[in-house]
DNA sequence: TCTGGTATCACCCGAAAGTATGATTTTGTT
DNA sequence: AACAAAATCATACTTTCGGGTGATACCAGA
């Protein structure tokens, strides 16, 4: 939950070029903000006091929405990648090798065993020797309950 | 995607009382900053122009922080809200009764259909009657398939 | 080299799931 | 009240799943 520091600037400036835009908006935002804030304390010296308070405030307000902003656009992105990613840790304590973890997968896919066995280019007894083996070590009574509980631990 | 102004405030002040502190530390915060920045306003009247700045640029990022603040914290629900609510107009549209769709939700716990009729209190034959008919509606050939395509359309 | 884990496959059998059909009752709407 | 939709249940049948057992092969680490 912590704020990565640098991870989301790695992101916005290596990933896909369609959130180039946003970046670039976001970023110029801040420093006409920042440039706009400037530019009122310079005015307070000369200017009425309540023309300054005015400004402070829009500026004020307009550095919330650019981290009401910001972070609308960042969290998304770590919350689904937090929420998709496998827990490759609790794998290892079950004890689910990766063949079996493919299985799981498209098990939670919707397909039958025979539709599994084709995709993995294996027969389907092979494909009913890992299920069963997932079932056991995942305490399971069926396909859909192995599903359930895998979801639950983020290992689908 | 769009932001509605009050149904976050809804949120913060109808919600359970453990919030209640993060929301009173927030609008805190606001208030300090808000207040800060004024202070500094006045202070730049008669002080240094690079005082005021650094304190300026200071209050810029605390109103950016609590941006962010805010943000993580209503959108988190938000997005929790929005992923976990059912789509009534789709079942609807596909014409899924109430009984079905509760059939269907306890598929997806990975009941059996023997299970799921003891705890709806009807007999196995209905629920299969219901499981089928289910099958049809969302165009599935397994079980597994069913709950599969019900959580790609929020139903379940 | 031996051993344990993984992956592969096969056969049998019982249990669960799913299909098809028909029938009755309940419920909600006009 | 009348009608449609939903809900209930049953019976018979087919298909899929899952358990149990055993077997072969491969590979990596002790």
């Amino acid at each position: 939950m912590a704020i990565q520091p640098f991870l989301w600037l790695y992101h916005i400036l290596i990933d896909d070029h369609k959130k180039m835009k946003r970046t670039i908006l976001i970023f110029g935002g801040i420093a006409a903000a920042l440039f706009l804030l400037l530019q009122v304390s310079k005015f307070s010296l000369t200017n009425t006091q309540g023309f300054s308070d005015l400004y402070l405030i829009l500026a004020s307000i307009l550095f919330i929405l650019l981290g009401v902003l910001l972070t609308r656009l960042l969290y998304k992105k770590e919350m689904s990648n937090e929420a998709h990613k496998i827990d490759e840790q609790r794998l290892k304590k079950l004890k689910i090798s990766k063949q079996e973890h493919k299985v799981l997968g498209l098990m939670s896919e919707g397909l039958s065993n025979i539709e599994i066995a084709d995709s993995l280019f294996i027969s389907e007894n092979t494909v009913k020797t890992h299920v069963s083996k997932i079932l056991a070590k995942l305490n399971a009574k069926r396909r859909t309950e192995a599903v359930k509980i895998g979801r639950d631990l983020n290992i689908i």
